[in-house]
DNA sequence: TGCGTTCTGTACTAACTGGCATATAATGTG
DNA sequence: CACATTATATGCCAGTTAGTACAGAACGCA
């Protein structure tokens, strides 16, 4: 798939690749923030040089903005596979918190956290179209859990009286505070435990169905 | 108290009041970050000219760090009153939730959610002193939940099943939800509805003591 | 009044900031 | 081969950054 037969473009070829740019852009900001991340720094990480970066991304707050759209969709494929595969409400929300550590987890300069929580948190209050991007990103991944709140009801696996808006709301919550967490240094299985204590305090909740009360 | 009877100070009186400032400058850091508030920013909110604030508080990181403990110490004040009041588990963390909620959405510029999502979460990743203030801030306000449900269980408001170290981190992570969806720009009332539902969830698990079954 | 002390105001520096103009290199096309 | 096209590379710009030197102002004390 790199050297495609379609019609290659005229003039001097790239010598770098635009999604691996955006990532690595990506990973420049996540490290400083926006404002605490300088061209030279995005020049450096990307191995572009400035004309270059302005060429593909334009201003250095598109580029930023283009890191966060490119990190949403990423994590809305993570979350749709894990409603995808069908399971238990209690494994699929063990699967997406632990694909959501991997993710906080890794970099070399130590945890991060979450991209948003990391750098979109800080700028929301000054530009608002970052405070959009936010959002908009809170409100998916609020979908994303409340739909599988909503099947999982369906199925009988939570009771009558469960509330899939509100449980939906303190599922993500767990997601930012594990970012928090990660970004201050905690360690992965305590984590772990926060992760797995909320899964057992979601699932145990809202009415009689309850299937096991012997779990932790 | 402004005009204390003890010996005063030798030289030129100042014309800055020391606390008063670090709110004006906690109030900058709080809109733009650290890495996007300048000094000229800082000296303009505060009225004091750079070489006041560096003789007062420092360079840019020590009057930082001084913002952030100034900050953690009303947090620990506002806990601790919440605590000591002594009323039923709903309503101590109803009474937590709506103060921070008043904290959260005050602003001249739109609300700002938490100081420490706001500005230290970003500069958690390359600055360790940022990190450990982080870090440090994270462990105390669990502990403090960690304590409302430790006397509440005494009391008998939670079951002999309920986890106080777990209740914590849920109510903990329910802080920094409302802190990140303040500083996205979602309304008071929807805020609080996110309060509430945690509320609701942590008061009703636990085992079988569930006093109402009908709030909500 | 003169002196030491402490603060303020102005102005400066060297480094860095985001952004861009210009020159040059590498390709396809005729 | 010359040419248009698209990329890279160097270097510049004006504005801003954090931090400081220095002169002067406002006090207590003698």
């Amino acid at each position: 798939m790199v050297q495609n037969e379609e019609a290659r473009p005229r003039g001097r070829p790239r010598e770098y690749d635009p999604e691996v740019a955006l990532q690595q852009a990506m990973d420049a900001f996540w490290d400083t923030g926006f404002s605490g991340t300088s061209l030279d720094d995005l020049s450096t990480r990307t191995g572009m040089n400035r004309p270059s970066l302005y060429a593909a991304f334009g201003d250095k707050q598109a580029l930023y903005l283009k890191t966060l759209e490119a990190y949403l969709a990423g994590r809305r494929k993570a979350v749709a596979a894990a409603l995808a595969a069908g399971r238990p409400l209690r494994e699929t929300l063990r699967e997406i918190y632990e694909t959501v550590l991997d993710r906080f987890l890794e970099g070399d300069r130590g945890a991060r956290g979450c991209y948003l929580v990391g750098t979109a948190a800080t700028e929301a209050v000054d530009n608002p179209e970052v405070r959009e991007a936010l959002a908009r990103s809170l409100r998916e991944l609020d979908g994303g859990f409340r739909e599988a709140f909503s099947r999982a009801k369906a199925r009988g696996e939570l009771g009558p009286e469960a509330d899939p808006e509100a449980l939906a709301t303190v599922a993500s919550a767990i997601v930012y505070t594990l970012a928090l967490r990660a970004r201050a240094g905690q360690p992965r299985a305590a984590l772990r435990k926060v992760a797995d204590s909320a899964v057992q305090l979601i699932c145990s909740s809202g009415g009689p169905t309850r299937k096991r009360r012997r779990g932790r």
